[in-house]
DNA sequence: CGCGGGTTTGATGATGCTCAAGCCCGGTGG
DNA sequence: CCACCGGGCTTGAGCATCATCAAACCCGCG
């Protein structure tokens, strides 16, 4: 159940048998079935998860109640919403499960525990927010001054895990366009292949 | 001069006199003139700079020649180029002095010799790191979905600051929107108070 | 068979970009 | 002191892109 946890820090930093253990202490097995929520816009965020199985998205809602998915987690990735988090604020995102999940969760509060504990992990989680940064303002770069299809072709160049796993819809969503506009370009890029 | 820089370490983590030191040995002073660039498309960014006095701008360059600002530095900010800094990769971005800049500069290399030899930084930046990501987080939750007018009233919202140092092309640029647009909105706005 | 979801396709309209011209204002040199 | 220049801002007209609405389609499933 903790092993791709634990070879996921072990891919930045080095844990000694003992820090493993402490760290397997602190996470929580959770699971989520297909449409299940991990977290709701209004809650607050107070703990963050890896992902062991399964698929996730979080999305805004604007004011006409359209969604905008921010970012997606697959097996071995982490999720949360950072702003909630770490500003204690209500979020304005929701989490959910695209299919049967299989989480690993740690409280925000004893993920300060642990910081001190094991410093070994914080080092990780710096160079995880680092990725993280890195990975969003990629993302922001992409979505000012492109149009539709650049948006899409920089998606597909980036990760085109997405494009085979995840329905029209949301990757319309997550590129900020509308599912007919996606779907037109995808059509013009066949009609060239 | 390395004042303002403690300082602002000192808001989110406790340091000892000594430790202090330490920090300072590690930050050098550079100047900026006006119009000058601290990096340029290209150039990998392998140092983290603190703001002393100044304002800068960060921009990418799109295909088409377009600058798209992706974000400012005044005085007690941090800039620089993260994807090009953890990724070790040439930057796309360019950042540029709209004034005459102090700044303080450490080198990535020596950065992580002061991760182990004061802690408290290394706690420090993973805060900033996740401020970084909560900053960028909202930046783009605002930039999917919204409108041109919405996206203004957000950033006045959020920093009124920028509207009033900031000239009006730069700030269309950050906006994603084209410096007519955006004039056209304020006179509109402007109307209605 | 019929239902529902995800997707495609078409027609229409709004939003916002582009191009082009003019304006305001501060700086510079005659 | 004034004329000129240039950068930043405004204003207008035309046009491209893309969202919206609506209808049809496809396909797996009860």
């Amino acid at each position: 159940m903790h092993n791709l946890l634990l070879e996921n820090i072990a891919e930045n930093v080095h844990l000694t048998a003992e820090e493993q253990e402490t760290i397997k202490k602190y996470f929580i097995p959770r699971r989520l079935k297909k449409r299940q929520f991990l977290l709701q816009e209004g809650d607050i965020c107070d703990r963050i998860t890896f992902v062991s199985k399964g698929t996730l998205v979080s999305f805004s809602i604007d004011e006409k109640g359209n969604e905008h998915a921010i970012s997606f987690a697959f097996e071995g990735y982490w999720v949360g919403d950072w702003v909630s988090l770490y500003g204690h604020e209500p979020s304005r995102l929701t989490i959910e499960a695209l299919e049967a999940c299989e989480l690993l969760q740690i409280r925000a509060e004893n993920q300060e525990l642990l910081f001190t504990k094991v410093p070994a992990y914080e080092r990780f989680i710096r160079i995880h927010h680092q990725n993280t940064c890195m990975a969003l303002q990629r993302r922001l770069e992409g979505s000012l001054g492109l149009c539709a299809d650049e948006k899409y072709d920089r998606m597909i160049k980036q990760s085109p895990v997405l494009a085979e796993k995840l329905p029209l819809g949301l990757i319309a969503s997550y590129l900020g366009v509308s599912k007919e506009t996606l779907s037109r370009i995808r059509r013009q890029k066949f009609a060239y292949s």
